[in-house]
DNA sequence: AGGGGAACCCGTACGC
DNA sequence: TGCGTACGGGTTCCCC
């Protein structure tokens, strides 16, 4: 479940291990990730490109090529961006571009609910457009994480994990940036008080700048690009920890389900 | 506007 | 051992 700072990692490394190289095979063999084009037009776009920017938007690596063509990789749950030594034992494997140097960069994803979309610049700017700001954009200030909660009857951890509204954060950073601000999940998004806001959001910030630093959570399937895992998940104070004694006050955390149906985990002892 | 549910996937866990 | 079933989890889409 790569949010944010797992993103974030893989584009990183990503980008510091394959600008300028050349794509001299691209093969799908799993057409069902593809998005914006059939399969047969992914291969093809991707094919004799050059890999001029790797970067992060949302929860989402974008693979810049010359020619104003984007891959945006989408891993979701089991998806992962793997650099290196070309792996035909892969069973996994859905895309596979081979680099001049011989090293391959493949798109592995055993569920397949991950994504792999081929935009032109237009498709690219229309994507974008329509998600959130991005949280550690120098000018996403408190204000503007108020504004993003504001005139909405839902839940504040809801609209935090709502793209169209906030970029990148998922359930993990939404329930870790509600337990460090002390604000109950459950709270009207709109009810937040200016100090909530600015709270919230040194929180939110602090978690992701935290997990990008640990190289991300591999709480269960998330892998950056060489394989490994980060190791956020040993600082988790809320998330995965329902039943569990809250670290801050003692009291037992709660975990339930009313939120968009997705695990909410929280302390009744110091979260209000 | 926003809540509910289905669909998308398949490995894992669990019941029998 | 093996077979059947429930589950998870972000996003999209459809319905109410």
């Amino acid at each position: 479940m790569p949010e944010l700072p797992e993103t974030e990692t893989i584009a990183r490394d990503l980008h510091a291990a394959i600008v300028g190289a050349r794509i001299v095979a691209a093969q799908v063999l799993r057409p069902d990730v593809v998005r914006g084009v059939t399969a047969a037009g992914c291969a093809r776009r991707l094919h004799r490109r050059t890999l001029q920017r790797v970067w992060r938007r949302a929860k989402s690596v974008v693979l810049s090529c010359d020619d104003a063509l984007h891959a945006v990789v989408t891993p979701r749950f089991t998806g992962a961006l793997i650099l290196g030594a070309p792996d035909v034992a892969d069973a996994y494997a859905c895309i596979r571009l081979t680099l001049a140097d011989d090293r391959e960069l493949r798109y592995t994803d055993v569920r397949r609910l991950g994504t792999f979309a081929v935009f032109d610049s237009a498709a690219l700017h229309a994507w974008s457009d329509a998600l959130g700001p991005e949280p550690l954009d120098p000018a996403f200030t408190a204000e503007r994480l108020s504004e993003c909660l504001r005139g909405t009857k839902r839940a504040v951890k809801a609209v935090l994990m709502d793209q169209k509204r906030l970029a990148g954060v998922g359930n993990i950073y939404a329930n870790e940036s509600l337990w460090r601000a002390g604000i109950r999940p459950a709270r009207r998004a709109a009810s937040l008080t200016r100090h909530e806001c600015a709270m919230l959001h040194h929180e939110l910030t602090g978690v992701l700048r935290e997990a990008i630093a640990a190289r991300g959570t591999s709480f269960r399937d998330y892998r950056d690009a060489f394989g490994a895992r980060g190791s956020y998940a040993a600082q988790l104070q809320a998330y995965g920890r329902g039943g569990q004694p809250c670290t801050r006050c003692g009291r037992v955390l709660k975990i339930s389900h009313a939120i968009d149906g997705r695990a909410t985990v929280w302390c009744a002892g110091c979260q209000r």
